[in-house]
RNA sequence: GGUGCGGUGCUGGAAUUGGUAUACAGGUUAGUCUCAAAAACUAAUGGUGGCAACACCACGAGGGUUCGAAUCCCUCCCGCACCACCA
């Protein structure tokens, strides 16, 4: 029997869909809530690079579950979003019927690849029955005075016809289409994030992070300290105000550097300064005006000089002036946003009684679908006929008018993994039973770079947590765990794009290879974290050794000759078998996918020289090491090879034996001055003897060949490893 | 400019509580099988010298600590990522 990929991975993927084996447990007892960064899903096809995390999660998943675990390992969709809408203003088709044509797609190849989701969990934002919490929310938040409209200087992009956050302006530009980006004053929603800057920043020290997105948050956050301090009605924000004895100019934003003819007098000296108009000078940071300091600041100097403004040195003055302040980087979140597909900003205005919240029974305020939504300047649902149906003040009862934003979609982003523990639920966000049943996240896995949806999301759960929406014993970090895939790069190792022809996609691999030969390679390929590039030979190498393992699998099993044709013993062949299962077992758990299954292959290898040794056993637990990595063989080779009772991915995860992982023998390298000069091998028991190992050790010839000129000075003996002669 | 991460064979990478460098793959070469190819299998494969035993040299470069350094410290070079007039 040759090893027919097509066939197997069809078949169990039915069976195991028939008999449900992914469904999460009502009950859990030892909880595992293992999530995906869930996808947006655009009209580009998913490629190898976005399944490397969710591979990687797949794994985790099938481990815990055989581990004894109770697992959720939920699926969803981040479904609203520009990208929709733009295809919708080309082409004419509406943005849900194109977002969901997209995700049978999605689903489609994420099924294909054998993952092992549990789809009665499934979400989707867009869906009524999600937004009309997500719009929950956001009121609560305005009834804490958490969200509020102002008129404010906003990023416009001229090309979307919408506002953006500051996060989604690069180098001046709109992230998504390049257009330069222009300033425009607007009548905006916000929510007030800065509230929880501090926290956002301690909290990351009791969540196991990878170190550089824990920087990148504080940096985003940047918070500093220092005081707020007056030059008669001109106050600058300065975190060195011990050098204020030294300014000798004030500069306030401007647009090119100019002397203003006013004069200040400085607190310190009593002296009359210059104040000036910079352009270094931010009109959104601090006060937007800054003591300049030439002696101690290297910008200050730089602008001194050119402008031939005194630069005085003095020492720094004891006493500090002023008042202190914090400052931070951080801006409070602009979420209004003039385009139809998100979710509409559950708001009426009142002529008497301004912004008011729309009534919780009456909620969802649902998308109109008679709407242009050709850009024009305002929001697609302010042409809607029906939109402003029955929309009347929630205090007087008059007839009032729906704000007509819609909301950025990193709000929906910013709460989805609390309603998956309780995505059915008609009656409240989330119930306190299913909260505490699953929340926080234990693992999370998906690109460290989207420093704004992790902010978000934990602004979002400490203001949910505060409020008691989650129960709060859960803790105020939802992410405990945090891991990012390093990015898969084309054959030509460039990004993969259709701008240069090297997107590789799943169905480019699996109808040929088969997905379980997919899910080796790209978890082989190198470590999880770090770049890789795609290479088709290394596709084929995964390929070969499913194959090796295959034929492995169809040798004769012969416990009765074991260890006569073979050089192994039973102890050593037991010594390689549990401490593969050892390293296996640790390596998953660190995320070292790719030294797993280099351990695996060795024990293959050796069943593969050694024969003889082959067990039903040994055969059983090398099939449920490779469970986790390749679903479908595995379970070929488990229930119908070894003929073992049910499914491979419900059966109990190998135990190693500590008693195994003490070999016989022991190699002990022998040196001399630190380098190694030979080796000798001694009975495990003798190993840490230090006495009877340098005897040995000196009458080997080879070392003896090394010492025998001059007399040891000094000996260092380090037990079960090595010894070390200094002559 | 700042901060962080990294640099190991022909290639991807193992090895980091200091203790036998190059696990596991990929590639290449030779061989077996075949009319031939593919597949599979076997062997070799860091460099230099040598028939060989063996020796010396190699973990970006240089230095240091140590009996012993890919691993720790210092200086420099290179690459990647994020932030960037942040007062």
């Amino acid at each position: 029997m040759i090893y027919d990929h097509k066939k197997i991975e069809a078949k169990w993927r039915e069976v195991w869909e028939k008999e449900e084996i992914y469904k999460t447990s009502k009950n859990p007892k030892k909880k595992k809530y293992i999530l995906d960064m869930f996808p947006y899903p655009s009209g580009a096809t998913m490629h190898v690079g976005h399944l490397e995390g969710y591979v990687a999660t797949d794994i985790l998943s099938r481990f815990y579950r055989m581990r004894g675990y109770d697992v959720l390992h939920p699926m969803g969709w981040d479904a609203f979003g520009l990208p929709a809408e733009n295809y919708a203003i080309k082409t004419g088709i509406h943005p849900d019927k194109s977002t969901h044509d997209n995700i049978k797609i999605f689903k489609k190849q994420l099924d294909v690849s054998g993952l092992s989701y549990d789809w009665d969990y499934e979400i989707d934002t867009s869906s009524p029955e999600f937004y009309k919490w997500t719009q929950t929310i956001f009121i609560k938040m305005w009834q804490k005075g958490l969200a509020y409209k102002k008129k404010a200087p906003v990023n416009w992009c001229p090309k979307d016809e919408t506002v953006l956050a500051n996060e989604q302006v690069v180098d001046g530009k709109c992230e998504r289409c390049d257009t330069p980006v222009i300033q425009k004053e607007l009548n905006q929603w916000f929510l007030k994030i800065t509230d929880y800057a501090d926290r956002l920043i301690s909290g990351l020290d009791g969540i196991n992070w990878p170190e550089e997105v824990k920087l990148q948050q504080k940096n985003w956050i940047g918070r500093s300290e220092g005081r707020i301090i007056k030059f008669d009605d001109i106050e600058v924000f300065t975190t060195r105000p011990e050098t204020v004895n030294s300014a000798t100019f004030i500069a306030v934003a401007g647009e090119s550097d100019k002397f203003t003819g006013r004069y200040v007098t400085n607190p310190a000296t009593d002296e009359k300064i210059p104040v000036w108009e910079a352009s270094y000078v931010m009109l959104d940071y601090g006060t937007g005006a800054i003591m300049g300091v030439p002696a101690y600041d290297e910008r200050d100097l730089v602008f001194a000089k050119k402008n031939k403004i005194k630069i005085v040195k003095k020492p720094y003055t004891k006493k500090l002036i002023g008042e202190p302040k914090v400052n931070y980087h951080l801006r409070d979140w602009l979420v209004s946003r003039q385009r139809y597909w998100g979710c509409p900003i559950p708001m009426v205005y009142c002529k008497d009684h301004d912004w008011q919240a729309v009534k919780f029974e009456e909620l969802p305020v649902t998308l109109p679908n008679d709407v242009d939504y050709n850009p024009r300047g305002k929001s697609p649902n302010a042409s809607s006929k029906t939109f402003q149906e029955g929309a009347k003040c929630p205090i007087c009862g008059k007839k009032a008018k729906r704000e007509v934003d819609t909301m950025d979609t990193y709000v929906d982003s910013s709460w989805y993994f609390v309603r998956f523990v309780d995505p059915k639920n008609n009656n409240k966000i989330v119930s306190v039973e299913a909260s505490k049943k699953w929340l926080p996240v234990d693992e999370y896995v998906g690109g460290g770079h989207v420093v704004q949806h992790l902010l978000f999301a934990r602004f979002f759960w400490k203001f949910m947590h505060d409020e008691g929406l989650v129960d709060k014993s859960l803790g105020d970090e939802p992410f405990l765990k945090l891991r990012a895939p390093g990015w898969i790069l084309g054959p030509d190792s460039r990004k993969m794009s259709k701008r240069w022809g090297n997107v590789v996609t799943p169905d480019d691999i699996i109808p040929k290879f088969g997905a379980d030969t997919l899910r080796v390679y790209e978890m082989f390929m190198g470590p999880f974290d770090v770049v890789k590039v795609w290479n088709l030979t290394g596709v084929e190498g995964a390929n070969r050794f499913l194959k090796k393992v295959w034929r492995l699998f169809q040798l004769p099993i012969n416990p009765a000759c074991a260890g006569r044709n073979s050089q192994l013993s039973n102890n050593e062949i037991n010594y390689k078998l549990h401490k593969t299962v050892k390293s296996v077992t640790e390596d998953i758990e660190n995320y070292k996918f790719n030294t797993a299954i280099a351990k695996i292959m060795e024990f293959v290898n050796v069943l593969t020289v050694h024969s003889s040794q082959i067990t039903v056993h040994k055969l059983g637990i090398l099939a449920q090491l490779l469970a986790p990595f390749a679903p479908h063989i595995a379970e070929e080779l488990w229930q119908n090879v070894l003929k073992q009772k049910g499914s491979v991915h419900a059966s109990e995860w190998p135990e190693y034996d500590e008693k195994y992982l003490v070999s016989n023998e022991m190699n002990i390298a022998v040196q001399v001055n630190g380098k190694l000069r030979g080796q000798i091998t001694v009975p495990t028991q003798i190993a840490s003897d230090e006495l009877r190992v340098k005897t040995l050790a000196k009458k080997n010839k080879k070392v003896a060949k090394w010492i025998e000129s001059g007399r040891i000075k000094k000996e260092i003996f380090v037990p079960n490893k090595l010894i070390n002669f200094v002559v």
